[in-house]
DNA sequence: GGTAGTAGCCTAGCTCTCCTAGGCAAACGA
DNA sequence: TCGTTTGCCTAGGAGAGCTAGGCTACTACC
């Protein structure tokens, strides 16, 4: 019998595609299995279990992202940078819902360590340089920066602008407007 | 044979309660069946199917947070407002985290318009009442701080904070200051 | 170049969930 | 009192997750 040439990185990155077609909700070892022409049982030879192999979806997600962020972001500072980050983070999460859908899957500690997760938070510190923000006003502010990227990204996604006629778009580079304005003279305790 | 009294009332609430214990994914009908001591089978006849069930917990969900929010807004004004809506709403999130995430799923148009997101709308432009800001500023602002908070809860649940030390509550509480000065400073175009 | 080991697939089969079809009995309204 | 409706049942199929155990193709090493 010819084998399939199946590995678990072909695994995670046919599994990412899928969760971006279907959700990741929808990726299951039978489907993907079906995809490379293979018996589902034969996919537990190269993941653990189903919960495995979105971790896989998520931590590849975690990666491709850090790496899209992180070319966006070169040679750039201030408020460019924090627009290009920005813009960066919610196109990934546009082109890729089911990857995005993932990324937000608890990670155990001791994976969330070892992803690209760090990557991230290095960067972020990257761009509130640019605003000279000392601690613990820098964590507080990239906390909402991060937050406020999210939910405006999660909430677009799942609806909950669709009731008022304001392109989203509009809206989008109106808070990063804001998020600049606020960045900058970050309020006195 | 005796009947169980089950309602599509008592079964929601049921649902909601298991959601909160473990999680809107880990809600189904044959759990909730064992809960009542019924055939899984039964249910059918209160609900249409387990997406069904998963809708009713958040438009019940959607209910009682519109339900506290209103309550606590009563009588206040300005930066207290803000608070206090943004105070209600994450600790809702923190006490119900099941009902939390069901009331992210994707609702169809019109169950979306029957639903109790209209009174949050409502609720949160009153809010930015206080801040004087004209249309299309007001959706915007409205759109970040919603976005903001549901991002901040989000993270939070997902332990995207984890990583450091620095006390959420603290965070939160700079949030919602950086998020009022931003308000009563809205930036031009 | 033969052979041992292992990697990569298989079948069989269990449990669980969702859901439909069809049946029966309790509660209720006329 | 007697339908009619309501609320439950059993039976069962389809699909998902996963385990156990077996067979085969490739690889490495003597």
């Amino acid at each position: 019998m010819a084998r399939a040439g199946v590995t678990a990185e072909r695994l995670t990155l046919a599994a990412a595609d899928l969760a971006d077609e279907v959700g990741v909700e929808n990726v299951t070892v039978a489907a993907l299995a079906r995809h490379f022409g293979v018996k589902d049982a034969s996919l537990y030879f190269h993941i653990k279990n189903a919960h495995d192999l979105r971790v896989r979806i998520a931590l590849l997600a975690l990666a491709e992202l850090a790496d899209e962020v992180s070319d966006a972001l070169a040679g750039r500072a201030g408020k460019d940078a924090l627009v290009a980050f920005a813009n960066a983070y919610r196109d990934y999460a546009t082109r890729h819902p089911g990857r995005y859908a993932a990324m937000q899957i608890d990670l155990d500690p001791e994976t969330a360590a070892a992803s690209a997760g760090i990557r991230h938070s290095e960067m972020t510190r990257a761009i509130l340089r640019g605003y000279q923000l000392a601690e613990p006003d820098q964590t507080d502010a990239i906390r909402m920066m991060h937050s406020t990227f999210h939910g405006f990204v999660s909430l677009e996604r799942t609806g909950g602008f669709r009731h008022t006629p304001r392109p989203t778009d509009d809206s989008w580079a109106r808070t990063l407007d804001a998020l600049d304005a606020l960045l900058s003279n970050w309020p006195q305790r």
